[in-house]
DNA sequence: CTGAAAGCGCTTACAG
DNA sequence: CTGAAAGCGCTTACAG
């Protein structure tokens, strides 16, 4: 997790050249105010092992100023929706020369939460997932401020589709094009997925339809295309996918059983994000607008941080149906 | 590009709260060996003054080892193929347990680099694009390790594609299935395109055959597809396109001939790239392996920190014709 | 439970 | 040109 420095000091160097520490220091920064033969000797020195200038002690008697840099948290399993997310956000903040440092440390959420927290960053994006309580109270305590992306915290400051909303639109679209209706989902359980579940069986069952079967599969592997033939030929017409790469596999499905002919009658698929081969391939879905989130969230946190809000931010992003060939 | 600090330092919440600094900075700790009492009273001047702790003079004092980080800088336009090869860098360095400090500042590259040299990184991976010398020289009296990927500099440790095979790969199949053949490619220049350009028409060359045109068009935007069309009824049945998304613009511009039946014969379309929507368009294509280009990047920027190694490595990774549909 | 003090590794006036 | 010393803002034994 951590890598120590070699533990050679600026006193070492000044020792081993037979100089004071200031000559060694002048020479780190500049060399000017140095003799040219001091100057190689400690050079030498310095390279021999391998010095490196401790930068906690610099950054401190310097005073700098600390390059604003924004953290970013990554759920374990990274869909690529939130690479589109990461855009948005690399976008948003380098219009505000802001960097971005992206935590990548699986195995202990905790210990890398107390790393962030004490990290001094100017904020935290922590995208698609729910921290402890501990992890809060140390952003708070470190005054750190933080915001949930595309994850609804109701006490702390978020940005997030209207999930829920997407389900009822994927419901209706598909009440009028279908007679009998599955959902096929994503086999993790996640904030997103119940959302989009309860706003799609509610709305269904607003207008009086049953759900006519359910499934949760991958989202990458071939489980989803093997389900949806069992379910078209069980007499299905109608899915929403949680994700639109679980609709491609609902795609491929369709095809498969156009090739041999077992296709019998029109089947309508409804997918979820937007991803950029749904255009290619006329799929229609529903539409996060992933970039945007991301750009929105980067001047969000900024924006948090400078005016020192009070009040809890609770953003909704409204998704939109995309009707294509599907 | 920096923000500084309120100015405001334990010392003085000590002295506002009417505590001594050890029993504020106990509070910052946790608050173990402290009274409620007391520890409600420092929270309250700490939040009411907005303090944030000095970092760079904690881990001085705590000798923390510094968290292990590698930087990235990215070019100024970031082409998605670059996402790809930023998500096996992802991969690569958390199986290794280091994070991603990507840098955002595209105004002033130097002073970009003077920052990053006195970050006191693990390393730094440089993207696509050259730096300048100083930026080399800043580097190295700091003992930074970096690393360039998909981009070749002869003197410095780089991991890159073999454009120019990828070229040589795409001649000889259009060679084989097309009569008349045109490049069509990025109107930006690139280290990438002048070798897969170099490539391409050398093995054309030497096979006998005259490019018969080739045009420059912006990655994005309809040109490349309007481009295409013009030289379809100019005769030319063999495109290779600088990357899937210029293929993708020749595609389009095929469908449209084919729905309004001007399409009169078969044309060949080769990509490069291998982006997702490629396998589901059926194009044949030059596959760059992009994640497998970032995570050996990661794995090597760190072998290279830790081995000190005194030789410059140059790894070339070999892309591989994909054939499909067109 | 709390305060006073030492010291982390540097940089930078200040003398010489 | 060079050395000795102060001090950056914290943390953490050490007393009390």
């Amino acid at each position: 997790l951590k890598t120590p420095d070699n533990g050679i000091t600026i006193k070492d160097i000044a020792r081993l050249s037979g100089v004071g520490i200031g000559t060694v220091s002048r020479v780190l920064n500049g060399g000017v105010h140095v003799r040219d033969e001091t100057r190689e000797k400690v050079l030498k020195v310095i390279r021999k092992y391998n010095f490196i200038p401790n930068k906690a002690a610099r950054t401190l008697k310097r005073g700098d100023y600390s390059v604003s840099t924004i953290g970013i948290v990554f759920p374990a399993v990274i869909h690529p929706f939130y690479y589109e997310i990461l855009k948005g956000i690399y976008d948003g903040l380098g219009e505000l020369n802001y960097n971005l440092l992206i935590y990548n440390i699986g195995q202990d959420r905790d210990l890398m939460y107390e790393h962030i927290a004490d990290e001094g960053l100017a904020g935290v994006i922590i995208v698609a997932t729910p921290i402890t309580a501990k992890a809060k109270e140390l952003f708070n305590v470190n005054n750190t401020s933080y915001l949930f992306v595309d994850y609804k915290d109701d006490e702390q400051h978020s940005i997030f589709m209207d999930n829920r909303n997407g389900g009822v639109m994927a419901a209706s679209y598909l009440a009028q094009k279908a007679k009998t209706i599955a959902y096929i989902g994503d086999n993790f359980t996640s904030q997103q997925q119940d959302e989009r579940y309860e706003g799609f069986t509610s709305e269904l069952k607003r207008l009086g339809i049953d759900l006519a079967a359910e499934r949760f599969t991958p989202v990458y592997g071939s489980e989803t295309a093997e389900e949806t033939i069992k379910l078209v030929e069980a007499g299905i017409d109608g899915f929403f996918y949680f994700c639109d790469h679980q609709a491609y596999g609902g795609l491929q499905a369709l095809t498969e059983m156009k090739n041999n002919g077992s296709l019998k009658e029109q089947v309508k698929l409804v997918g979820f994000d937007d991803m950029e081969p749904s255009q290619y391939l006329g799929l229609t879905t529903i539409r996060q607008p992933a970039h945007k989130l991301g750009y929105e969230a980067a001047r969000l946190i900024i924006d948090i941080r400078e005016k020192h809000r009070s009040h809890v931010i609770q953003q909704a992003i409204m998704p939109e149906l995309i009707i294509r060939d599907t």
